[in-house]
This record gives structure tokens, C-alpha cells and sequence, in this order.
DNA sequence: GCCCGGCCTGACACCGGTGTCAACAGTACG
DNA sequence: CGTACTGTTGACACCGGTGTCAGGCCGGGC
């Protein structure tokens, strides 16, 4: 089987063109001190011998891939897939590629694993998304090793040059402030795992809205979940069989609200009738679950596109460009159809 | 900031090791011809040195860099993400990284697109998802250049050893017989947009399926919808407002079942009891949904790693590996609630 | 008219591996 | 004992770019 048709090289463009081999690679790397006639002499031998430059060559003489690596552990691939095209958004333009590193948030080797992908497949820097966003060990063991890198997470822990963080304590609260309008006054709260910065950042969030309309988070209202579908149905039915139950749960994470839903309809509870529900991530479930999903959304792709220039950045930016400061997003809520006043007493 | 810490080259383990150059190259290249104990003070040196080879070194000197990419349009990101994930089980130990391209299916430049990925990133070879794997000019256009790549796909539409099948037909067909075994006579079929392969072997297949039943498929009783979550609603409400309403609707993807139980929520139908849904995908949304969703589950994340070990065997295998015949995987049925005997009538 | 500095350009070494080919055992064979 | 292998090793060019540095050209200041 013949491989490839022979690539054109940076010698051919230089004959065609009339010049040096050097000359062809200011061209290439937009150098500010070619000629501009010799320019276009340059740009049109590549154009007519159909040029593409050897990403291993211009790695190896200037180490450099051209390549970002993508770093997570997530348990929800809409998120991925959302982060993946965000990022391409802006990396395909600047000429790089994405390479996919998915690894275990608890594993024992987890930063040797980050540092062998890194060091092997010699991509210029990395994205890292929650939760593996939120370890400090990790983030300091790339620095100390030289690495590049950018994290995505829901609260400002590092360097603001290194760093995208979404306000979600802001979106939280607004859940919060919107069910209390609602005239919610026993709320339940299902937790993410406090291990979670995330987690801790949602809670704080509720509360805070909470507090803005004078009521608090009482301690008895909050149970803690897994982020799954199961331990949000526990958490759900434990509330809710409790002598005065809540008429709304806020879930942190739209799968435990999907198995809140699902102890309601379990309890002959109708959501929202009897009860609202209402999650965080805006996944593909929150619209498609019955009744569809009041929840939070994160302007997920922006964060990746953003985390790419910023990364994309710190490689060809000469020295330290300070316009690229602390970067927040903010959430939003998407109001849909499991929330609703609560029944009259 | 410094860089990262200098890495030692294959010139210092040779050195290390009192050997040239390449027969350290030889030693990591596994070649046959290296004495044992010269192999092994090679092995010693390289760990003494931490050493990694550079790949855009190895790249640029064997013509090969050890990735791959992913080419995919894909509507369903769990799909992707379990891809992605088989991929790399296969990958990684291999010392293939992944590279990521999606793209849009229905693009004017596509083949251009994917030819110039392949081109510029100089992976060594891709795997191409459905829907995109179903275009034959793709496929031609890649072999043309001289590229390797492997399909994944619902039926068999290439080479045995460029594609990997997953047997949809049967796994439809399937569904069918279950869904009559529960006594249902008047069933629904929602299929894809016919452009997709993949929806006319469904449709196939849920006909072979009750044809073994002594059933057919009637024309009134199959609506088409686009294999998202509203066309898939569109299609069950024109379906249920039939006079003669069907007991049973197979939807052929999980979106579409899923706007088939919002479609007979909004017509006060209760799912099963009144009616039984049927998908398939078993995405995320299935075991969520409300009820529980009936569907068809391919063994996706298989799939990927069958491909990628043929995509990683025609570069390392020497001549035509025959042992890599037609690779079919078989998808099963998994029974959740949404599917119950007719309402007797 | 001469010197200086800035702008363009090219020669050449080098990045870190692999391919080719030849040299050098050691062994089996005639 | 010479010959022909087979198996192991190294010298060296080369893959296709970039970094360094030097040289030629030009305009302006003295």
C-alpha cells in the first residue's frame, strides 16, 4: 500500500521560491522582518506545491508540539464533549490540536500519570477541568515540573493567569433567591460530596441567597450526595420522609435531581405540584427528564475557549500580558417546568 | 519561568550505557537483534536517566507519531466520551496518544477537512464514527492519499479490516420480538432520517423482527423523525393521535423514546400501562428517564477498542495480518419499566 | 565622504531520533 | 583451516524544520 503522496518540504518552497530555507520559516512563523514581495514569492511557491509544514520538525528544532493535552475526570460526557469543542474553537485557528487525557481523580498515581502523559506526548501545556481542577498537589506539581497549564473550576484557587473560574456560588444563589420568590420556605438541599471544592462552593452559594431573604440553610435540610443518580434518590427519599417535609429541593448536580424526581413519582409526590426540584449543569437530562429540569447553567464552552487562548497565550505571548486578568464567568439560571409555588398550607 | 527540567536524550543513555545511538534506538524499538545483557544495561541507563524518547524525533525520523485521531459528528456526547475512553484503553498501552477532530457532517469541505487534519497533524490513522463513517466518498477519499483508518459502523460497508460492525439489524430486531412476545400487535415504528444507514437498518431490522412473527410493518405505522428529542415528539404525538393508536412505539435512538413519553405525558397516556416505549442507545438518559426507558445497547466501548487495535495493527504488522476478519459486535436488549403487556382490550 | 545602525537575508549547525550499510564477532560447514 | 553464515553492533547521513550569527544593503548624522 503506498503511503502518503510525498509531502512538499520547506526546501521545495525555498527552491520554487527562490530563497533560503530560512527565509521560508520567517514566512511560516509570521516573522515581522521578511520583505514583502519576497513574502508573497514565498507564499505562492507553498500555495502552488500544496505545503504543509511537519508539526514533528518544527517540534523537534523548536520544542514545541502544537499541541494541547486535555486533563479530567468528569462524570458527565456532555460537559466533556461541550469542553473538547470549546477548546478546538480556538485552538484549530491558532494551528493546534487537542490530545485527550482522561484519568482517575482518586488514583494513587494520578500526578505521576498527568506528568508521564505530559512528558511523553510533549504537548505544550494542558487544560485541566474540576475536579481534578480543584487539587493543589496536581497544579503544583506541573508548575514545579515547568508545565504549562490552565484550570476550569467554580472558584478562584491559583495565579488568575492560570486559572478560569465560574462564579457558581452566584448561580446557586440566584436558585435560591428564585425559589424563596416562589414562596419556598422549607428548602432541602442535596449536597455534592464535601470532598469537592465544588461542592462546598454550591452550598456556600444556596446559603448565601438564602441569607439575602433573611431565612437560613438549616443543618437538618441538607444531605449529602455522590453527584450520581442513586445516592440523589436516597438523599431525595430521606428528606422527604420526613415529618415536615420540604415543598422544594435544590440538587447539586442535575443527576441527583433526576433521582429526585424519581423518589417523588416513588412517594406519589408530583413534581411541581407537591414539590419543585431544581438542578445544576443544565445537562442533556434537564431537558429531556419529566417534567423538564430548572437548573443551572454554566457557559461551559465559552470557559474552554477561554482556557485555550489563556493557555495559547502564556506559549507565543513575549512577556507577561497582564490584560488576560482573574476571568469569571457567570452562570445562569434556565427556569423550566419542575419548579412551581408551593401547595397552599 | 523555566522550562521543563532538560530531558535527557538518547545520546546520554548511550553514553550511560557505553553504547551507540542505535542500539539504544533498538532497544526501545524492541528489535529482535540486541545481545540480552547489552539490552539490559540500556533498560538500566534509561531508568537512571528518567529517559523519554521525543516523539517528534521518532516522528520526524520514521515518519510515523504515534497518535491517532478520532473523527466523528456525533449528536450524543456519551457516545463520544465511551469512544474516546475504548480508544485509549487500547492506545495508551500501545503508546498512542488521541487526537480529537469533530466535525460537521453535513459540510460542503468535509473531505478537505479530514485530509487536512490527517495532513497537518500527521496522525498515522483515524477512526471514523457514524454517521460519518456511512459516507463512502469519505472512505475513498482517505485511502487515496495513502491514509490508514478504521470505521465504525451499523452494518458492513467496507473491508474487514477498515471497519468494525456492530449488528444493529439484529439487535432491532430483537426489541421487535420482545415487544410481541408482550402481546403487542399494534406497534409504532419512529425512525431515523433515511440519509443514515444506521436508521435503515433499524428500520430493517424491527421489520425482520416481527416478520419472524408472521408481523409486518404497515407504512401508517412508521413516522421519521431526526433522531432528537422534539422530531422524536413531533413523531409520537402524530402517531398516538391515530384513531387506531398503537400500544407500542419504538423510537430508534434514546432521544426520540424520550420525546415519546413526554408526547403521551401531554396526551395523559401512562407509560406502560398504556402504552410501551422502546429506544435504543442506552444513553444516559435511558435508565433516568421516567419511567425507565427499554433499549438497545451496543457494546460501544468495544467497539472502539476493536478498532483501535486494527487501526494500530496495519502500522505495526508487517504483512497482511489475515487473522483481523470482518469484526461484528453483537447489541443487546435491556428491559427497564417503560415496556409492559398491552392494555387488554 | 565616512561611519553607524536597522532591516533583510542566507549559511550552517543542531534538535533527537531512525535507516542504511558495513564491520565484527562467533559458529557451523565443507 | 578457510568459507559462509547468522546475529550483534556502530558510523554516519538524514528526516524537516528552527536558532544563531554574520553579511549585505540602505538611509541618516557628522
Amino acid at each position: 500500500m503506498p503511503l502518503s503522496k510525498p509531502k512538499s518540504t520547506i526546501s521545495d518552497v525555498a527552491r520554487v521560491a527562490g530563497v533560503s530555507k530560512k527565509t521560508v520559516s520567517r514566512v511560516l512563523n509570521r516573522s515581522p522582518h521578511v520583505g514583502e514581495q519576497t513574502r508573497q514569492r514565498v507564499l505562492a511557491a507553498m500555495a502552488e506545491l500544496n505545503y504543509l509544514p511537519s508539526p514533528q520538525a518544527r517540534g523537534l528544532a523548536s520544542r514545541r508540539s502544537f499541541q494541547i493535552g486535555l486533563v479530567y475526570d468528569n462524570p458527565d460526557p456532555l460537559y466533556i464533549d461541550t469542553v473538547q469543542r470549546g477548546l478546538l474553537a480556538v485552538c484549530a485557528p491558532a494551528g493546534y490540536d487537542l490530545v485527550v487525557h482522561p484519568c482517575r481523580y482518586g488514583a494513587e498515581d494520578l500526578v505521576d500519570d498527568v506528568r508521564g502523559f505530559i512528558d511523553r506526548s510533549r504537548v505544550d501545556g494542558v487544560v485541566i477541568l474540576p475536579p481534578l481542577s480543584e487539587l493543589q498537589h496536581l497544579a503544583e506539581a506541573l508548575r514545579e515540573a515547568g508545565h504549562r497549564y490552565v484550570r476550569l473550576a467554580s472558584a478562584s484557587i491559583d495565579d488568575p493567569r492560570h486559572i478560569v473560574v465560574s462564579d457558581e456560588r452566584a448561580g446557586v444563589a440566584r436558585v435560591a433567591e428564585y425559589l424563596v420568590g416562589l414562596g419556598h420556605r422549607r428548602i432541602g438541599f442535596i449536597s455534592g460530596p464535601k470532598r469537592f471544592l465544588s461542592a462546598r462552593e454550591r452550598r456556600e452559594g444556596f446559603e448565601a441567597g438564602l441569607q439575602r431573604h433573611g431565612l437560613r440553610l438549616a443543618e437538618e435540610w441538607v444531605v449529602e450526595g455522590e453527584y450520581d443518580f442513586d445516592s440523589g434518590k436516597r438523599a431525595a427519599l430521606e428528606l422527604l420522609r420526613r415529618p415536615e417535609r420540604p415543598t422544594a429541593i435544590f440538587a447539586s448536580n442535575d443527576d441527583m435531581a433526576a433521582g429526585t424526581i424519581h423518589a417523588a413519582a416513588e412517594l406519589g409526590l408530583r413534581v411541581p405540584q407537591d414539590l419543585s426540584v431544581a438542578g445544576f449543569d443544565d445537562s442533556k437530562l434537564a431537558s429531556v427528564l419529566l417534567p423538564p429540569l430548572t437548573t443551572v447553567r454554566r457557559p461551559v464552552k465559552e470557559m474552554a475557549s477561554l482556557a485555550a487562548r489563556k493557555l495559547i497565550e502564556t506559549f507565543t505571548g513575549g512577556a507577561e500580558p497582564p490584560q488576560s486578568g482573574l476571568t469569571i464567568v457567570k452562570p445562569e439560571v434556565v427556569i423550566r417546568a419542575s419548579t412551581a409555588a408551593p401547595p397552599a398550607a
